[in-house]
DNA sequence: ATAGGCCTGACG
DNA sequence: CGTCAGGCCTAT
C-alpha cells in the first residue's frame, strides 16, 4: 500500500543492497503478476542480467538492468519487496523470487496480490499504460507553479483530480487527505474553483509534504529490506487521515470522513474550504 | 468521469 | 458474519 513516499523509501533502503548483483534465476510462484512480456519469456530474458540503478516514477519502481532492460515493480495495495538469505524460507505470501549471484534472493510478497512485475525494454514503457501515461512526479525540478497550473484544467473535485496518476504521479489516499488539509482546501472543492494562490500554494504544500514524509520512511511498516522491518513515523504527523471524529488540530472541530472517488476521505469542514 | 472488480487479512 | 484497507484497470 504504497504511495510515493514509501516507493521512495524502498529504492533508497533496496539500491545499496542490490546495485551490481546479478539475477541468475526467476521464480514465478503466481504467473497473473507478470504483466508483460509473458510469465515464460519474462524468466528466460531476465537471467543473467546485471542490476545497474533502481529509480522511481510516481509509485512505480524502475531497476535498469543490463541489456538495456528494465525491470518495473508496481507494490499495489499490499506488495513489499524482501530480501533474504538463500537457506530461508520465503515469507508467506511470497509470488516471485530474484536469486541474485551473492546467495541472496529479492522476494516480491503480496498478499492481495494488485501489485505487478513487468520487463521491459528501456526505451518502450507503452508495454504498460500506467506507466507510459505517467504525469508529473511531483518531486521533479518540472513541478512548478508555471507547469502545474496549466495542468489543473478540469471540473473534477480536487481530491480525485490529485489521485489520478496520469496528472500528478504519486499521491494515494493518505497523502491526498493530508496535503488538502496542509493547503486548507475542502476535497470536493472543484478543480476550476481554485484560486491561483490556492494553486500555489498546493504547489508547495505537495512536495513539502512527500518530502518530510519521505524523511520519516513513510507512513507506515515499510522499509523491508534485510530483517530489520522499520516503521516509517510519518503516522505521527498524520492530521487527518483516520483521524474520524478527532478534534481538527488547528479547530478543535471533529474531523469528517466521507467517501470520494470511491476512497474514504478526511478533512476538516472548518478548516477546508 | 464515475462505479465495479480484482484479492486477502484484520477487525467489529 | 459484514466492512474496510495506502491502487489500478475496465466497463459503463
Amino acid at each position: 500500500m504504497p504511495e510515493l513516499p514509501e516507493v521512495e523509501t524502498v529504492r533508497r533502503s533496496l539500491e545499496p543492497k542490490i546495485k551490481n548483483r546479478v539475477i541468475r534465476s526467476v521464480r514465478i510462484l503466481l504467473p497473473r503478476l507478470v504483466k508483460y512480456p509473458t510469465p515464460q519469456i519474462f524468466q528466460q530474458s531476465i537471467q543473467n542480467l546485471a542490476i545497474k540503478a533502481i529509480s522511481r516514477k510516481g509509485k512505480y519502481l524502475l531497476i535498469e538492468l543490463s541489456d538495456e532492460k528494465t525491470l518495473v515493480i508496481h507494490l499495489g495495495m499490499s506488495g513489499r519487496l524482501l530480501l533474504v538469505d538463500s537457506h530461508t524460507t520465503f515469507p508467506k505470501h511470497t509470488h516471485i523470487t530474484l536469486h541474485l549471484d551473492n546467495n541472496q534472493i529479492l522476494c516480491f510478497i503480496d498478499p492481495r496480490t494488485f501489485g505487478r512485475i513487468a520487463l521491459l525494454n528501456t526505451s518502450d514503457y507503452s508495454p504498460l499504460p500506467g506507466l507510459y501515461h505517467l504525469g508529473i512526479d511531483p518531486l521533479s525540478k518540472a513541478f512548478s507553479k508555471s507547469n502545474i497550473v496549466t495542468l489543473f484544467k478540469s471540473n473534477r473535485p480536487i481530491k480525485a483530480f490529485l489521485m489520478d496518476q496520469s496528472k500528478i504521479a504519486g499521491l494515494g489516499n493518505i497523502y491526498v487527505d493530508e496535503c488538502l488539509f496542509r493547503a486548507g482546501i475542502h476535497p470536493l472543492k472543484h478543480v476550476s474553483q481554485l484560486k491561483a494562490e490556492q494553486i500555489d500554494l498546493l504547489c508547495k504544500t505537495i512536495p513539502n509534504v512527500l518530502t518530510t514524509a519521505i524523511r520519516m520512511k513513510g507512513t507506515t511498516v515499510y522499509t523491508f529490506v534485510d530483517d530489520e522491518e522499520k516503521s516509517g513515523k510519518f503516522q505521527k504527523f498524520l492530521k487527518v487521515y483516520g483521524k474520524t471524529g478527532e478534534p481538527c488540530v488547528n479547530c478543535g472541530s471533529p474531523v469528517n470522513k466521507i467517501t470520494l472517488a470511491g476512497r474514504s476521505t478526511h478533512f476538516c469542514p472548518v478548516c477546508q474550504k
